[in-house]
DNA sequence: CTGAAAGCGCTTACAG
DNA sequence: CTGAAAGCGCTTACAG
């Protein structure tokens, strides 16, 4: 799509930007009169005032932040650290961040980390090293939060809790809602569930994990009623797993996928497998996206607000930097199953 | 989750930071030779580049981004502002931009506008302030992006293209795809197809209805054979419109949904019709998104690369900065419709 | 009410 | 090979 009037030269990027030194001249005042009338702080009379206000405008003047900052040892920037974009439960955490910045003033650095510890610790880095005034992270370890928080900038940890101590959180009762949800489970009459999960070290997983079991210990289940299968957090290599368990004999009767991306290899395995949901295979999850209402029949799970979960995560973020001495603490947010229509009574043997 | 060991107190945010002036102390050398043994520009002996690095090490120094930047009027800072978060499109945009930036040592700066002007705006003028090295935005009008360029800032359109002229541009040929689209529905029989689009004012949808009606008009249709049905940019809305449509007794046997949000709409008012896709509708549509491969049958579309578009912006503007004096010019990738089992000739009468 | 001066943390010619 | 000085663009006590 050439540009039909033939390409036009392209200001130089070195083209130099009109600084408030040259505001005040054109303005004929002094560098510091003219800082005053734009920043609206000190006195300058209203005549002055108008006057450089129309220098600036005419010379097309903005700040240079960063100049501005400098000075002022403060920015209006946070740092915003998510494990991977390409997981929509993260994606909503980052659109809700994203907004609640916008709205306070603030403007969002985005990294995502791919899942790997190592680009988390770079992203804690660069945020520090570009004098953010506070960083959000869904953590990975202790390591990036508490290196932040070292470095004096504060850090809010989301989703999950490495650094409970030394800076804030916000999460969601991970265990009563996996609880809530494998309980429906025993109550519908299965003896034999797996709990499909990618990792046990995170308060996350440590938690699903524990109210899964606690849930089939309070069936009176035994111990290996609860089949826990891990893997790693991609879809292919998932389904890889659970086409794997579904095929033996013993299989369970219902899954638990303790997330969005697991719950989408348990659906495709099934669905290669011709497996019936929910009359063969029972299937509930964590986090609720897009396609779980879309397939037939739709899909039981914990909704977590994620979009709520990154708005509260600046509020909080908000409040430290005003209060900073304040204790460190953690909001808990509401998670509820949304019964839909993929669990039902285990298949008659 | 309270932490078990009580609440410890948080480093003051402002507490200081490590500067050069303590590391160059430490070493026992001057500023000067501190900052050059730190960033391996200008000469200093082997022994003292050790003492210093050690110094900075025990200090846990981090420099100050902002203040080197300001002095070398650069920074690694990109910005980046895209639509609409709440639309997976753009989060693979977002997504293939972050993955890009990060292995060229460059930082995002995000912000998404909610899909409106005003918000990009304000998000041009942050940009400019926080003096990024360049910009890479989804244009809703040609105001922003010549209110950067204006600046001194290169800009890359990705998606589509309002200042083709004065910035560059990645985008893929979406007459040839909707043509192609559509052409394969006129193909199969179809004498009634509609078009279900947000916009005819950006060079997407001006082209997808270009390619769309191209198609029509050559299968010696006539040109009410074509129907286009305008729609707000939200699955309710636009739901809503579509199923007004489907309820005429003249409705087409096939839509065309020019991108993944509508093609939701199109496909959910389908559902609540009882409308078999495809043998009592086809379906097909611009964009490849996750829940078309989970719904049965699995939707046509056309596949444009998201996370190819994002990197290819991100190396645009890299070669920008590299050679500031080129010509704008424009990339135009490929996108190519990947049939599955969502179009099938008309009913029978 | 206004202006001259210092300084935020860094880098970079320039002298030595 | 090293250090003193200037300066990036801004803000902010401080004098007048």
């Amino acid at each position: 799509m050439a540009d039909p009037a033939g390409p036009e030269p392209i200001p130089a990027p070195g083209k130099p930007r009109a600084t408030i030194k040259e505001v005040a001249a054109r303005a004929g005042v002094s560098l510091s009169t003219a800082s005053r009338a734009l920043t609206g702080r000190g006195y300058v009379s209203a005549a002055v005032r108008e006057r450089v206000k129309k220098a600036a405008t005419s010379l097309a003047y903005v700040p240079d932040d960063t100049a501005r900052n400098l000075r002022q040892r403060v920015s209006r920037v946070f740092g915003v650290a998510v494990s991977d974009l390409r997981d929509p439960f993260y994606v909503d955490l980052a659109a809700g961040i994203s907004q609640q910045c916008r709205r306070n003033n603030y403007a969002m650095m985005l990294a995502d980390g791919g899942g790997l510890e190592q680009r988390e610790l770079e992203a804690a880095e660069t945020f520090v090293s570009l004098r953010v005034a506070g960083v959000i992270l869904t953590p990975m370890s202790k390591n990036a939060s508490e290196f932040i928080v070292n470095h004096g900038v504060p850090v809010v940890e989301v989703d999950r809790q490495f650094a409970s101590g030394s800076c804030d959180g916000v999460v969601v009762d991970n265990r009563r809602a996996a609880y809530d949800v494998t309980h429906a489970l025993t109550e519908l009459g299965h003896r034999r569930i797996g709990l499909v999960i990618d990792e046990f070290t995170w308060t996350t997983g440590r938690d699903r994990l524990y109210g899964f079991r606690q849930a089939i210990a309070e069936a009176g289940l035994p111990e290996n009623a609860g089949v826990v299968i891990t893997s790693r957090l991609d879809v292919p290599s998932a389904q890889h797993t659970i086409v794997k368990l579904l095929s033996r004999r013993d299989r369970p009767t219902a899954i638990f996928a303790a997330n969005n991306l697991l719950a989408e290899a348990v659906w495709r395995a099934a669905e290669t497998m011709k497996l019936q949901i929910p009359d063969e295979l029972s299937l509930v999850c964590f986090d609720d996206v897009r396609w779980m209402t879309m397939v037939r029949p739709a899909i039981t799970t914990v909704a977590q607000d994620a979009v709520a979960m990154g708005e509260t995560a600046v509020d909080t973020l908000l409040q430290r930097i005003r209060r900073p001495a304040r204790p460190a603490y953690t909001v808990v947010l509401n998670a509820t199953v949304v019964e839909r229509g993929s669990s039902a009574p285990p298949p008659a043997r």
